[in-house]
Parts: structure tokens; C-alpha cells; sequence
DNA sequence: TCGTTGACGCTAA
DNA sequence: TTTAGCGCCAACG
């Protein structure tokens, strides 16, 4: 059964690869689009993402458009600027919301 | 098996 | 706009 468990983790990568560069999306906007998954597993598994891995990571964001406390928030917020995104101190304006 | 934890979401004040 | 409280559920020791 560790199949079906890899394979939202899958769709989300495929879908987080898809996301436009000038877009942001949130955890929850994420997991309403895997079935059977919530916001708080969406998290968790970027929270378990490799550090240097290729994935826009960084435009995973929480739904009232603060950036999440974290390890990598200094780097998530640096490279969101330089993808154009023009912040609000630790806030996304809603029109980059997907 | 069980209690705690956490890169969250929603609602009310 | 911000903060607090509660619900949610898998991962971990």
C-alpha cells in the first residue's frame, strides 16, 4: 500500500513543477487537488524535501499569504523576489495567488 | 499502542 | 489587519 502513499507525493511534485513562475499556491490550494491529502501532509512533505532540490518549493505558501516559519524562509523569500514576486514584508499580495 | 509534534486552514473577535 | 483557538491527520519516539 506504500504505492498509493508515493503516489500523491507524485501528483504533488508533478503539479508544484507545473506551477507557473509568476504564481504562488497554498498548502491547502495544493492538497484540495490531491484526494485524500490535507494541507498539513502537503507540509510535511516539503518539510522533508531535499535542501538543493529543483522543485519551486519556495511558492508553496500558507493561505492567508504569509510566507511559513522555517529553516528556509530567508532562501524561500530571496527566491521569490527573484522569480518577481514583489512581497509585502513576510506577505504575497493575493493576485500571485493561483 | 499512545502521546506529542508540526513549513496548515478556517472562523470569530 | 492581526491574533487566538480549535480541528485536522500523518510522522515519530
Amino acid at each position: 500500500m506504500d504505492d498509493v502513499v508515493v503516489d500523491w507525493k507524485v501528483q504533488l511534485y508533478t503539479l508544484l513543477a507545473a506551477l507557473p513562475r509568476d504564481r504562488v499556491v497554498s498548502y491547502g490550494g495544493l492538497a484540495k487537488q490531491l484526494d485524500g491529502v490535507n494541507a498539513r501532509m502537503v507540509a510535511r512533505a516539503m518539510s522533508s524535501l531535499p535542501a538543493g532540490s529543483a522543485l519551486p518549493w519556495h511558492r508553496v505558501i500558507r493561505s492567508d499569504g504569509h510566507l511559513a516559519d522555517h529553516d528556509g524562509a530567508v532562501e524561500q523569500r530571496a527566491r521569490l523576489l527573484a522569480d518577481g514576486i514583489m512581497l509585502q514584508g513576510n506577505r504575497v499580495p493575493r493576485r500571485y495567488f493561483l
